[in-house]
DNA sequence: GGCCAATTGAAAATTATTTTCATTTAACTG
DNA sequence: CAGTTAAATGAAAATAATTTTCAATTGGCC
């Protein structure tokens, strides 16, 4: 499977997907495409709805089997939203932080890591030592505040 | 239900409970000791064991409830671990972030905030606001440390 | 083009969570 | 301290979410 036209999303996660030695299948690549052509965190089930789209037909059992995969992988990310319930959205390896709106649940990067040059010193005094954290901002974007203002 | 000897952690929830004009009954309470004693997160389950242990029964709707209830009292906060799965733990009102041990799921206070002055400007830029924050920190408590170690 | 291990899908099984409703209880009142 | 009442509980049923199973399919490589 591979189409005339890919993004670059869908070539980055091909590469990660070789390099692990694992199939690029359609629903995989299906999966890439939906979230980073949405630009917003996608529960599973607007997932499979979205790949049911493309390919006409994906089962559920295979979403959740890519996503926990994608997730390892770094290909995509879990976000949590404050009322409960959770999504995907797209994401590359490296350390990111995203920005979720509270209303359309779009995702924007979040540049810079505010823990990253933190004083760690006062918890590692007390012998717990820090090896990774989750960060996510709550807020929102410019087009959910005007349509809120109209 | 009023025990001869009540925890710092009791009180305090009886406290915010009445202020909202919420009955403090014995499964709520239960909940905050379970949860303060064992200075962990717990999941629903293991909260659930031992509010049962504490009042020799006690039904598992009655716990979910209370945990919906007690995070926006903010009494508790779910936390959510790298594997997937979540769980609670006791937490004041307060704007509280928290170090969770990925060994022992130990959960320990972090005193500052780092997103609290952090320079928004760069995102505002963009047009987002920024309302609120989710933060985890996971790494190695000492005992933990310790253990691994030997 | 053919091989083979990896992957998929459909359904069943399991697990997690929520709802319903009759019964119980905490908090207030006198 | 007993009586009242709305809030809260528990047990079971209902629903929703997730995982497993296994036969059929497919992508990557020769």
């Amino acid at each position: 499977m591979l189409k005339d036209f890919e993004c670059k999303q869908e070539s980055y996660a091909r590469e990660v997907l070789r390099g692990k030695g694992l199939k690029s299948t359609a629903q995989r690549l299906a999966v890439v495409h939906v979230l980073h052509t949405s630009g917003k965190s996608l529960s599973v089930g607007e997932i499979h709805d979205g790949v049911k789209d493309v390919l006409g037909a994906a089962g559920l059992a295979t979403i959740y089997r890519t996503l926990e995969m994608f997730e390892d992988l770094g290909i995509v990310q879990r976000l949590h939203f404050p009322g409960g319930g959770y999504g995907y959205a797209f994401s590359r390896g490296e350390h990111a932080h995203h920005m979720v709106c509270v209303d359309c649940r779009g995702v924007f990067d979040f540049p810079e890591c505010p823990v990253e040059n933190l004083d760690y010193a006062s918890v590692e005094k007390q012998g717990f030592r820090v090896m990774n954290h989750f960060i996510q901002l709550f807020g929102q974007c410019v087009e959910c505040r005007e349509q809120i203002a109209s």
